[in-house]
RNA sequence: GGCCCGGUGGUGUAGUGGCCUAACAUAUCUCCCUGUCACGGAGAAGACCGAGGGUUCGAAUCCCUUCCGGGUCGCCA
């Protein structure tokens, strides 16, 4: 070895040991004849001194050190001078005067600084990762990241789950995203998948008995990127046999709480986590992952303008949609910009419009509002006591905003979503040291896919019906719960899962729902279908997104940030420069002609 | 595929029609400095403004095309 100590780790105790250290030189400080180096490695820094009177030649060779060097350093720690401790790094009150020193290797001046946070280019972040990687800050995450995977494998172990590994090279099967292929040598014009999910393995595996299994496990999904998608990703991939929704819920709650108050105690989290319907998620929030550190809840304002001369809510009331609204706290005063800009999201998001309503300050209470403190495009149409009786329902009071929507039921309740955590970010009511956990239950099963007319899954197509639901599936697939659940943080989807299906004859039924023959469903899924036919047990599990767990842990709002070699977001990778060609040879041996993309 | 933002010495920014022969900080190089810790001081070198085309007497600045990075909608069971 070539040292013998961590710098970050030395203390006043050490003081008057001889030690070997060996890292990067972090930065230099060159007094003429003094020279300070701070040496950084993995633990930390550590101040090393260079002086020419008791170690001439290391002094001498010290000169010439610069930024991200690779030395080794021989020397001795002893207590600084008084005055001289340095209270920002753990190791300050001592410091390694150097008797040697050997340069391992030497660096040019590095693309961007190491040695502070400053802000770099994404695209020089990626082309030398591996000097962005040297940043405490990821290496930090990267740190944080090891100990969350660390946890689950702790606490599932402890709890009778077996890790177990399932093949990368799969089959490609239908529903979900776009899969990642992989040409087969041996069978010209077949391919293989990479797995979005292990989903029909793991079920495999329950009905194989293993009855508790997970995997950290890497999915692959050829779609668009977004801040928080990658094309690869890491989920904690978990089954269970012979439970019930409530048995997985009540295992994942203290693995979550667990999680954060072993690796991140700062982080404030809220027990028991709170449960919501999806129903009620869209009600109150407009969104099936509602970010519940803040109120502004979404409230149906029928009551207080049934009667209402208005012609954009009568219209909406009487076409059997509805009218709701939130309070934006504090915000009347919002300029016409600021209103416009609101608008124009409302819009985006697919509203006819949006009705704003601001209550001066000038009253002192709600009741005491007159039409002279209403401040609104629509003033003229309203009684004072619709106003009234709209601000007591969104709990508004003087001074604050009403934001209001009218239209169809489900519009209605995302554009308000959005407008909700539009105000929430605003208001800076977005606290990061809470992590605010929430369970969504009873999704609907199917949704109604309007471009290629037919059913889809919500979840997956082996997510186990309500069974008081089940009579409904032909009938009005609309109205069929699943038994399915996700855990959400912050509004971020930090797991979904299922009951599974666990009989051929309902499996076939929900495929005969999709819209699948049955020759389509046997050449599809015949191998599940069958393994079922073979004593399946009752199971479920979910599949949880590891890296955004880190991201929000880290206080980072980009998945990058806490994967060490990411793509960019076109799925591309600048250090390596992949994807790229590859030559004649290889594209025969796999049996591939590439013909160019269409010339525009 | 749509929309939006960005690309200026190594890095991060400023400059949004003439004052730009492009500014500032830092990094780099040279010299000085024995208690600094984002050390300090003196000096030097370094970009023709992502690329191509156009408008103009004049373009980093306006327009078009294109490349790259980012955000977002669609998409992501």
């Amino acid at each position: 070895m070539f040292k013998d100590t961590n710098c970050g780790e030395l203390r006043k105790e050490h003081a008057g040991r001889e030690v070997r250290l060996a890292g990067w030189v972090n930065r230099r400080r060159d007094h003429g004849s003094l020279i300070f180096i701070d040496l950084r490695d993995r633990s930390g820094i550590a101040q090393v001194v260079f002086n020419p009177q008791t170690a001439p030649q290391a002094a001498k060779m010290a000169e010439n050190l610069r930024g991200e060097w690779v030395v080794g350093v021989r020397g001795n720690v002893v207590e600084r001078p008084a005055g001289t401790e340095n209270s920002k790094i753990p190791s300050g009150d001592i410091e390694v005067q150097a008797v040697e020193l050997e340069v391992f290797n030497e660096s040019k001046p590095p693309p961007f600084y190491v040695n502070d946070d400053s802000e770099v280019d994404e695209a020089l972040r990626l082309r030398y990762r591996p000097i962005y990687l040297r940043r405490q800050r990821i290496q930090n995450n990267l740190v944080l990241r090891h100990k969350i995977i660390q946890q689950m494998r702790r606490y599932l172990d402890t709890r009778g789950f077996l890790e177990i590994e399932t093949p990368i090279l799969g089959k490609s099967t239908p529903e979900g995203a776009r899969d990642y292929l992989v040409p087969s040598r041996l069978y010209p014009g077949s391919f293989y998948a990479l797995p979005q999910s292990p989903q029909q393995m793991k079920q495999l595996l329950m009905v194989s008995g293993y009855e508790k299994y997970y995997q950290i496990a890497r999915c692959f999904r050829d779609e668009d990127l977004r801040a928080d998608r990658q094309p690869e990703f890491t989920q904690l991939d978990l089954e269970m046999s012979f439970v019930e929704q409530e048995d997985i819920l009540a295992l994942m709650e203290p693995l979550y709480t667990s999680i954060v108050e072993e690796v991140t105690p700062s982080k404030h989290v809220t027990k028991p986590f709170p449960r919501l319907t999806y129903k009620e998620a869209m009600e109150k929030y407009g969104s099936d992952k509602p970010d519940l550190r803040f109120g502004l809840e979404l409230t149906d304002l029928e009551p207080a303008v049934r009667g209402t001369q208005f012609q954009v809510f009568r219209q909406a009331l009487t076409e059997k949609g509805v009218v709701k609204g939130i309070t934006a706290p504090g915000c009347a005063g919002y300029s016409r910009k600021q209103l416009d800009d609101l608008t124009q999201m409302a819009k985006d998001k697919g509203a006819r419009g949006l009705i704003t309503i601001a209550l001066e300050p000038g009253a002192s209470t709600v009741d005491s509002l007159s039409m002279e403190h209403v401040r609104s495009v629509a003033a003229r149409y309203f009684t004072i006591d619709e106003v009234k009786g709209m601000a007591h329902a969104v709990g508004a009071k003087p001074s604050d905003l009403l934001l209001i929507v009218a239209g169809a039921h489900q519009m209605v309740n995302t554009v308000l979503g959005a407008l909700r955590l539009e105000i929430g970010k605003r208001l800076h009511l977005q606290d990061k040291d809470h992590m605010k956990f929430a369970f969504v239950t009873d999704f609907p099963l199917l949704e109604w896919n309007a471009e290629e007319k037919r059913w889809n899954s919500a979840h997956h197509p082996f997510t186990m019906p309500h069974p008081e639901d089940i009579q409904y599936l032909e009938s009005d697939p609309a109205r069929v719960r699943a038994w399915s659940y996700d855990l959400v943080c912050n509004g971020i989807e930090m797991f979904s899962g299922s009951i599974r299906i666990h009989r051929r004859e309902l499996q076939e039924r929900i495929f005969q729902v999709l819209g699948y023959t049955p020759d389509e469903t046997k050449e599809k899924f015949g191998h599940l279908l069958e393994a079922f036919e073979y004593g399946a047990p009752p199971h479920g599990g979910i599949g949880a997104g590891i890296d955004r767990l880190a991201m929000i842990m880290a206080d980072e709002d980009n998945l990058r940030e806490v994967i060490a070699f990411p793509k960019t977001q076109s799925a591309t990778d600048l250090l390596f420069g992949a994807p790229a060609p590859v030559g004649q040879q290889q594209l025969q041996q796999v049996h591939i002609k590439v013909s160019p993309p269409e010339q525009k």
